[in-house]
DNA sequence: TTGTATGCGTTATCAT
DNA sequence: ATGATAACGCATACAA
């Protein structure tokens, strides 16, 4: 490895001090035409690149953000990496690094990131987090952004989530406003608050257009195809003309036990899904031979707005601590107007 | 935020000079037991975490690894998001931080990469590589390692790929030894490597077992649903008793195609998919009813390997420039010995 | 065993 | 418009 050449290199070439070279570089203060121009020629004979540790450790300020994702057993959920594509993708947009914190185990990351001035901000994403690390960082005022609603003991969290209440309560309108009262929903599940708060859009929509709700058309169950097709089978027999999942899994066991009856979507019922991997959703409507109408998650553009609202708070911006992003409706052709 | 302790604050403190307490967070030099008591309360009390960039400028060396992947649109296929874990997780384990280089355009990334001494070496990932970056890396002489098999004109550069051939020729010899013969492979395309590498395995399996090659039993199209069900469409009208696919979607399409011809798996038709998606494989496994006998390429592996060999050149070590890892042969029930 | 001086490459401050 | 000098926080070399 041959040395990097440094400001000191350039300015001899240029026959300048290190100081007009580097107000070249920032663009800031005076520099007159013909000077600039000399310097500028003699940072691209030598191929001179700025030393972003030494302007960092001038600075105060790195330009790089951290990702800290608690996850299980160093694999993280394809939902995850897609979130990720999109902070880095938002980050890289206003000129900051992204750099990744994530281990198997539960260890705090807080000293790591608020103390080492590696980072001028931080992202959080997963279930399992360690809660000391965002009250710490929250409480020393470090600025940081957790990717979906977050509820932390003694303390207002920043956040960004999708707002599933809106959106499931949007596509439950559809269904309404298409003639549909009898509609089911599978996967109202307290233990996981996206889940629950999919079902309150739900209740909402049903209830703003004065249908009663009917417990026997919402089925708890909501992990595994399994589920779905469980759910499914018992829901059928109460006759919805719609129905909405909460995921992919439990969309592709419905499916089944639909197929099992020998109803045909869209036809006998309409069917409403919740996508949480595109490319999974993707190959299984290839497989199925059905486009699925569904709420999708803009997890890319989630990802971009977490990173676009840390770096805003890195700058020293004021926002709001709950902060919502809309899911987006993406209407196929596996629902009928009644 | 509050200002961040230093190593000044620190000596101060434990009534040491700023050199001693160096030494005791580095554990170099001799300390007396009880003056490393004195600067570790210190620490303690005070919070303190050394600052990373001003150590990273002291020492030329930031302990960063950086990570480029050349993707299209800004979205990164699964594939890569597994590898890029196994790499955060390789790293992690040797002490080095990850720092994400993606881009939608094509930039060159080769100054902020060698020249900015941001990293202390690189990983190279994706298809539509900018191959002047790593040609100006690899003549540098900065460390970096490419993920997957590459030829770039002019230099033979560093790579780590999954060994195909040799994966494929094992799942061809385990066929054999069931007693099949007419061994049937669909995926065979000169256009992408690993796909050629896969038949090229198989090729060697029947050679070493005298099996004549018989390209009626071959099929070039390999890339989606359709493709697979078509080739298999065709194949099966010269009867074999076996087939390997080259991934999860021609998979998928050629079960369908077989199970249209009224035939079963694995008492008819003996079957081997080569799993580029875990999550996708699963899930597909479930709904198919059919645990799939495949060829895994271990991705987090993969990427670990990645980062712990780029680490070891970027230590000065000497490794050969090609390096190879296993595939995974995952013997399930959709095979049946004859 | 402990401390002092110097450098890492850049930016900020204050001169000129 | 340009330059000299002092930080930035730590590590290395050299003293004591």
């Amino acid at each position: 490895m041959e040395k990097t050449p440094n400001l000191n290199e350039v300015a001899k070439l240029a026959g300048v001090s290190i100081m007009t070279v580097s107000r070249v570089i920032n663009n800031s203060g005076k520099v007159s035409e013909k000077t600039k121009q000399k310097v500028l020629d003699a940072i691209k004979e030598i191929d001179y690149q700025p030393n972003m540790i030494a302007r960092s450790l001038a600075r105060k300020k790195t330009n790089i953000l951290g990702l800290v994702i608690y996850s299980e057993e160093g694999v993280h959920p394809t939902f995850y990496n897609e979130i990720m594509n999109g902070v880095q993708s938002g980050a890289s947009e206003l000129g900051y690094d992204l750099l990744i914190f994530a281990q198997n185990d539960e260890q705090s990351y807080r000293n790591r990131i608020i103390r080492s001035s590696l980072v001028d901000g931080v992202i959080f994403m997963g279930i399992h987090v360690n809660e000391d690390d965002i009250r710490s960082v929250h409480e020393k005022g470090f600025p940081y952004v957790f990717v979906g609603k977050r509820e932390v003991k003694g303390i207002e969290p920043y956040y960004i989530s999708p707002n599933y209440i809106e959106g499931t309560k949007v596509a439950t309108n559809y269904l309404i406003e298409q003639g549909h009262q009898k509609i089911g929903f599978i996967g109202q599940s307290k233990k996981i608050a996206p889940d629950y708060d999919k079902f309150l859009g739900y209740k909402q929509g049903l209830k703003e257009h004065g249908i009663t709700y009917n417990e026997k058309l919402v089925s708890e169950q909501s992990q595994s195809q399994a589920d779905g097709y469980n759910a499914m089978k018992e829901m059928l027999k109460h006759k919805p003309t719609a129905v909405m999942l909460n995921n992919t899994y439990t969309t592709l066991g419905a499916i089944t036990a639909i197929k099992e009856e020998g109803l045909v979507i869209p036809d006998d019922i309409s069917v409403i899904g919740f996508d949480d991997n595109q490319e999974l959703n993707q190959q299984f409507n290839d497989f199925i031979g059905l486009d699925l109408t569904s709420l999708q998650i803009p997890k890319l553009e989630l990802g971009k707005q977490a990173a676009k609202l840390t770096i805003s708070l890195v700058e020293g911006n004021e926002h709001p601590k709950a902060n919502y992003l809309d899911l987006v409706f993406l209407q196929k052709n596996s629902c009928q107007k009644l």
